[in-house]
DNA sequence: CAAGCGTACCTGATACGCTGGGTATCGTGA
DNA sequence: TCACGATACCCAGCGTATCAGGTACGCTTG
């Protein structure tokens, strides 16, 4: 017998519009949980992270399960699959770090600095947790989070990448006249693979005194994405001169 | 029990060597199949690559062994595992790739041609079949392809990415000075990451007529490639006119 | 109005099916 | 004797099914 909300793991449904709009029976028996699940979703959100944290990306459902102190069908009752709990991992995980992207850019006036505090928000949620970034990024499954947008079968999981790619791709219409469609389309997109993949091999360098700082590699990163980008955007390419010093007059 | 060749899918081992420099006996039972193996080897990978292109990145190993005509056993006898039949198909493709920029980049004397043309290249080998550039580039378990160079384990599986990095590197030593360290160990990295990343979003865009052709798309990645790296070089940002003639002069 | 029964839903546990990677065993041919 | 190649097998891990509790809601009934 299924459940009459198998595992809405789209987690579209917004926060609290408890009985009212609806039709007929606005039965209490049956909104009585709404509040507990939404609470409940994210209390094994958190504590999947935590595992995947300590336990690693290729962590067992099973084990996630009795590391949040209960067994899988819960989960599975939570999230369609394990993909579905990686996406709702990956929507939380950015969610913060959106928090930390919009603190850096509201004192960060030139779109390059912007661009720069991305680069830096992002390596730095990498770096803090590699098997949360890993588990996330490239899914349980491995063809979870791919780049591209669509899946064939129109399945639309708006995974971490796309959601990322929708945040750079707002900022940059304003500085890029209509005309060039297709660097709006591509240009985000690739600019993650170029974040990601140095990001990627960055981190797992092992520390050593020819190591970049974090700082070094975003300034390093946001460098070769502005200046590839730049010159279509008819910018100066007119650089703050790095961290430890502010901008031009 | 196993064989004294368990499976040595580095595939590391020249070309053309049978058996003169070989220790002791050279035992003419144990040498003669030396040339076997070897061709044998080099017909399962392409019977892999033709299986990995009808059936998908994901087909199992079952298919491809019945595909090539003959089981899983042979298949695990001449490689290690999935990954390394991965592996051993990326080098093929890459060879096959080699070539082809090799020709390229004879007729184009300029270092932004000579990108231009390997972009064009890596997106054409991925356009000609989809399902063998997935299967190369993320593997099977998902894990295998990651771009950093070295596995925590000192696995040392030279892998797709890997190859193409280098291919990458030594051509750049010549225009960017030695200072630029981190520059040198990072961009390949990040380079593939974007063409990587923007190149699969142009795969999987359904064709229309605003797709760009593929001539576009190279261009279009590598003038982002190139703008981003020109000022490190001290490279004036001068340009071949383009097959399609583009925009900014 | 309150006691009581049925209802709707959640929980956590165990057990199962199934796919697919990788291995061991065996007969066969040069 | 050696490698070959087919079959049968093991096992991890995802996802599903089933089941016995447990708790708040609501409708009935006295």
């Amino acid at each position: 017998m299924n459940y009459p909300t198998p595992a809405d793991d789209g987690a579209k449904d917004d926060g609290a519009a408890p009985a009212s709009t609806l039709g007929p029976p606005a039965d209490g028996r049956a909104t009585r949980w709404a509040s507990h699940r939404e609470e409940r979703r994210s209390e094994l959100i958190r504590a999947a992270r935590r595992a995947v944290h300590r336990l690693g990306p290729d962590v067992p459902m099973e084990d996630i399960a009795s590391a949040a102190s209960t067994s899988k069908s819960v989960f599975y009752r939570y999230f369609r699959d394990k993909a579905g709990l990686a996406a709702a991992m990956g929507e939380l995980v950015l969610a913060q770090m959106q928090e930390r992207i919009a603190e850096a850019a509201a004192a960060a006036p030139s779109p390059y600095d912007g661009l720069r505090s991305m680069v830096h928000a992002y390596l730095a949620m990498a770096a803090r947790s590699p098997n949360v970034y890993e588990f996330v990024t490239r899914g349980p499954g491995g063809a979870a989070a791919d780049p591209a947008g669509g899946s064939v079968a129109g399945a639309a999981f708006g995974s971490f990448f796309d959601a990322v790619g929708a945040m750079i791709e707002s900022p940059m219409r304003r500085h890029l006249d209509p005309g060039s469609q297709a660097t709006l389309d591509y240009w985000p997109c690739a600019a993650i693979g170029l974040v990601r993949s140095a990001g990627e091999r960055w981190l797992t360098t092992p520390p050593s005194p020819d190591k970049p700082s974090l700082d070094d590699m975003a300034s390093l990163i946001a460098d070769w994405l502005y200046g590839g980008i730049a010159a279509q955007a008819g910018l100066a390419v007119v650089r703050a001169p790095l961290p430890a010093a502010k901008e031009h007059p």
